[in-house]
DNA sequence: TTGAAAGCGCTAACAC
DNA sequence: GTGTTAGCGCTTTCAA
């Protein structure tokens, strides 16, 4: 394929329209955008020009003329691919019907690029941006927003500080009740595999685990804790650590699904039987934890919806509509086939 | 949170930094695209001046400009996750460090709303596009990209009609090896779980199941032939009537992985072993794949390197470089553990 | 109800 | 090397 590859023609503009409905640049742009004092008439001819023509609005010069660009970011990490799936569908679901993209900024690591985050924002001319976990609780990247003015969400940040709006969920609750869960069923020697350790959520889950084992009367041993990184790998790694030890747990917490469905492989790769010889629980809810076999007991946190509700909270402040600081979402323990009743 | 959220005092300008450097605009806006032909000091001054204000310049301006928005669009249905995944993933991977962006942009149906995409992508003020299957097999969407003049690159087309650039797979003969792997293994009574009828991928995929079966001497019994959507879900449902009936298949060939592991999961509801008593085999090597038990064999469809490659292809094209028509890509048996040797 | 003209902030063409 | 002057295509005063 040759690179010439012209522009084509010369592009179609409003002058171009105007001209052929005999009226002024102003009054197509009126029609164009349904603003009111039009006649019925006039509102006819330019539509049959723009028709006649195939106009298309040239969206930069838009953009320029009214300071918005209607694209909005998304800032995200990539450790958890099931929960980055559900974040973006989340976004884009909020987004139908309504005359905004969704451009999508992936961040390899929020804690070492915090000062360019908001540079590339401006770059991408974003009119506001949704910010998941690690960036929503990144306090350089969001003072720099609320000095330069761009409207963003916050999805599960673990600490407020005062800069809202946001989406929530209590994570060190949601962390809690999975705890008690397998507590409950008996458990004592349990591990727990933990997510990345500059998310402040993997800190938060830790708390609420550490409530359920207090509440138990049961100590936490830090033999036991292993670091992981949100994904499938890091989960397997960390198992089969756990599991090659003298006295190997009879649970594992992991604090993600992705990383419960890798706990689950390296118990399948040395022989052990889950939930048989071995209770496994994730955190999240996602798709993987669903065909994972078995199906692993989690708990709920609604990233679907939480990515739905922050978009809202962008579009109603570019409408200039008043928005709640917080708007909390619920956590649901999900019991399904990877906990089994101790002695 | 009260909405007036005024844009702050009034942005800067090229001009302003002109002014605190001393020079005039157009000696600020070579400096800033390293353009040629400035003296060293002054370019140092104008460094100052735009570190001093912290200047940033105004992307849409620059777009209206020089008419290139710097944005590129993938569009895409939403069929398999793991497939929409790691296809944006890959473009992502491609553009890091390229001063391009990502504007996502799904359809819902490509087949019911072809003559919506290319008003969606004017819309979006892309630069050119990446087309996924089945989008990059839809006459009307190419043909009015030739005609508006964007820049495109398709993903694994099923022909070509003379239409490029693009990278391709040979869906048939990658059909046909796992196809010919299954046969290889004894299996005569096979189930086909077709993917979405709207995919022209799944006619090629078929056809290449066909080739195998001809080349064996084997007859597809057409009552073992259901169509799927390539989802999970829609896997599952089809194996469950596969199994339910008088005389269930010894193998399914799955058209995507997805549907594989929704076909285990139907068998394991039913109690039947795979690959004792059933074996399974997709097609793309997903990650739902490789984390499923069994995990699944498979053949490679490397998606990731081909969204990487395409979006090649339209950089290249922005770039005026001469780019190939098609770039062809290998797929490769997958031998894992859902396949089991018969008699 | 409609239009003329002045921006929006930047780059391109052409001087100097 | 550097600056001047037009645009890019649209929206917005402000008149009419």
């Amino acid at each position: 394929m040759q690179p010439p590859r012209s522009r084509g023609p010369k592009r179609i503009t409003i002058v171009d329209v105007a001209a052929r409905a005999g009226v002024s640049t102003k009054t197509v742009s009126r029609v164009l955008n349904g603003e009111p004092h039009v006649k019925e008439a006039v509102r006819d001819k330019v539509r049959d020009a723009v028709r006649a023509l195939d106009y298309h609005p040239n969206v930069m010069a838009q953009g320029l003329a009214r300071q918005r660009s209607h694209l909005i970011g998304l800032v995200y990490e990539n450790p958890s691919p099931s929960y980055t799936v559900e974040l973006q569908m989340g976004v884009l679901d909020r987004l139908r019907g309504e005359p905004y993209r969704l451009v999508v900024l992936p961040v390899r690591s929020i804690a070492d690029h915090a000062d360019e985050v908001v540079g590339l924002l401006r770059s991408a001319a974003v009119d506001g941006v949704v910010l998941a976990p690690p960036a929503s609780n990144d306090r350089r990247i969001l003072d720099e927003l609320v000095g330069i003015g761009m409207p963003f969400a916050r999805i599960a940040p673990t600490r407020w500080d005062d800069i809202v709006p946001g989406v929530t969920l209590d994570d060190i609750a949601a962390a809690r009740d999975i705890a008690a869960h397998v507590l409950d069923h008996g458990h004592r020697r349990i591990a727990i595999i933990k997510g990345d350790p500059t998310h402040t959520a993997s800190d938060a889950r830790m708390t609420g685990y550490e409530q359920a084992f207090a509440a138990a009367g049961v100590a936490i041993d830090p033999a036991l804790v292993l670091d992981g990184r949100f994904t499938f790998d890091s989960g397997f790694t960390a198992a089969r650590a756990l599991l090659a030890m003298d006295q190997p747990p009879t649970a594992i917490l992991a604090q993600n699904d992705d990383m419960a469905v890798g706990a689950l492989m390296a118990a399948r790769e040395v022989g052990i039987e889950v939930p048989a010889q071995l209770s496994i629980v994730g955190f999240d809810d996602s798709e993987i934890g669903r065909i994972a076999w078995p199906r692993v007991t989690t708990v709920r946190q609604p990233v679907f919806e939480m990515a739905v509700s922050a978009t809202g909270l962008l579009l109603d402040q570019f409408a200039g509509v008043p928005v709640p600081d917080v708007l909390p979402h619920d956590h649901r323990l999900i019991e399904r086939d990877s906990v089994r009743k101790l002695g």
